[in-house]
DNA sequence: ACAAAAGTGTTTCCTATACACCCATGG
DNA sequence: CCATGGGTGTATAGGAAACACTTTTGT
């Protein structure tokens, strides 16, 4: 970055775009504004802001994360995706935005604020996503459809290689809870037997709390209950049924 | 984004930061200038530069990735790697960065311009990285040393589940040199013949040319001669013997 | 003939997968 | 005692790892 320091330099406007992902009912959601003005008015967005002059970037980002969702910033996951400055992407003017991904056990009240008419959990699949099996109806404003099949290819690739399954649950939860959202996310969960022993098999993926749940109505012997542990990393990592890959947006 | 559009947004500098990356001699290499000026003057640097407000920013970093190195641009892997925008990390003005990883088989003529008074491949075993193992004394401006490390490990891991490793060859190459590739990278290599067993079993990582290269002066067997494939990914991966992973840069 | 580098064969071990079976609970 | 869901055992197959061996060249 060889600055030539009198220069004068363009000038950009940043904001941040979240992809807030949690499990609900048993399907991957994720958490969309709608837009209240023009451009795309009435069209399902991601929540987001512009970055202060005065804020880092992942500041930003988790305080528009607590605004959107009011969730314990602490504890709920928040990485950066990438960022998406196409010249054309706002109609209005140029804008920069760094993307984030966030995965969260549970959302709370959710406020429609700042230019916003709604904001509620989407199911993943009422999308219309720029993928080649993409069933979904639900058009998005900008280029968030590539946002966010970008995040969830990110969330999908990651369930792989991290522990970040356990980021979905609020603790306690149990082995199957753990392989429901496996099955939330990639569409399809691995043997449920091979399944454990994979992951107690794997250091500090999670924590045996010593309480077992309560089984339903319907009866069931109790669940063994855990929380999270400390390793981040699965190795080796569990690995989807790989369908041959999507190249549709590479050059 | 609810964008509020009479609103005044801050303004900040956008670049572009490259780690170019190639083997020589047997080792891992990267592009880096030395700076010219101050800030950091006399300290090594990524290549790089503004973006204009009329590129789009992957337009901003293939230009800039010709001027430093001369490479064909349709036949070199440029990807992003991620943004970097802490308040502090240029002390004359706030820059967010959006930096790329290049992968180019060999660097043409490489010239020193706009405040960089040198500009060479450098060894990244010779650099000071945030590692725990880190063994260079090479210091570098800005965050740059932050966005090599990320770099290098976003390499080192690509070439487990992708054919990126053949993006570092002219071609045609021979499976030793594939091989080679890892060897630098990963810093040991796999077995040679499960290896070679794996990257001929995977359908597009390399085609035959059906030509054999020319043995050295102490003679061999002639290796046989292969070209890029189509094919993009590796399944199942190669797998790193994974070393416990370094957290130190984890909230 | 020997060294060097490419390429093949084979054995061993690990683990992913599949699936049968046992355990604990509610009704 | 049956249905339900949690949890364990076990046989099989496929691939990774290790390494001995063969092939083709230059000197």
């Amino acid at each position: 970055m060889p600055l030539k320091s009198n220069e004068h330099q363009a000038q950009f406007a940043l904001t941040v775009d979240l992809a807030i992902f949690t499990i609900k009912e048993g399907s991957l959601n994720i958490l969309l504004i709608k837009r209240a003005e023009d451009p795309f008015a009435g069209s399902w967005a991601l929540p987001g802001g512009f970055v202060d002059i005065k804020d880092d970037v992942e500041e930003a980002a988790r305080r528009e994360l607590q605004i959107e969702t009011g969730v314990d910033l602490q504890k709920s996951h928040l990485e950066q995706l990438g960022t998406y400055g196409r010249r054309d992407r706002d109609p209005r003017m140029r804008v920069i935005s760094v993307a984030h991904v966030a995965l969260v056990p549970s959302v709370g009240k959710i406020v429609a604020g700042g230019g916003a008419s709604a904001a509620t959990l989407v199911k993943v699949s009422d999308l219309n996503l720029p993928s080649s099996k993409s069933t979904g109806s639900i058009n998005l404003a900008f280029d968030h459809a590539q946002i966010i099949k970008d995040a969830v290819e990110r969330v999908r690739s990651k369930l792989e290689y991290t522990t970040l399954a356990a980021a979905l649950l609020n603790e306690p939860f149990s082995l199957a809870d753990i392989r429901s959202v496996y099955e939330a996310v990639w569409g399809r969960a691995p043997d449920i037997a091979n399944f454990r022993r994979k992951i107690l098999s794997t250091q500090g993926f999670v924590e045996a709390i010593g309480k077992a749940a309560i089984p339903g109505s319907k009866g069931g012997r109790p669940a063994t209950l855990y929380r999270r542990g400390s390793a981040n990393f699965l190795h080796p990592p569990i690995l989807r049924q790989h369908v041959v890959h999507d190249d549709a947006d590479m050059p």
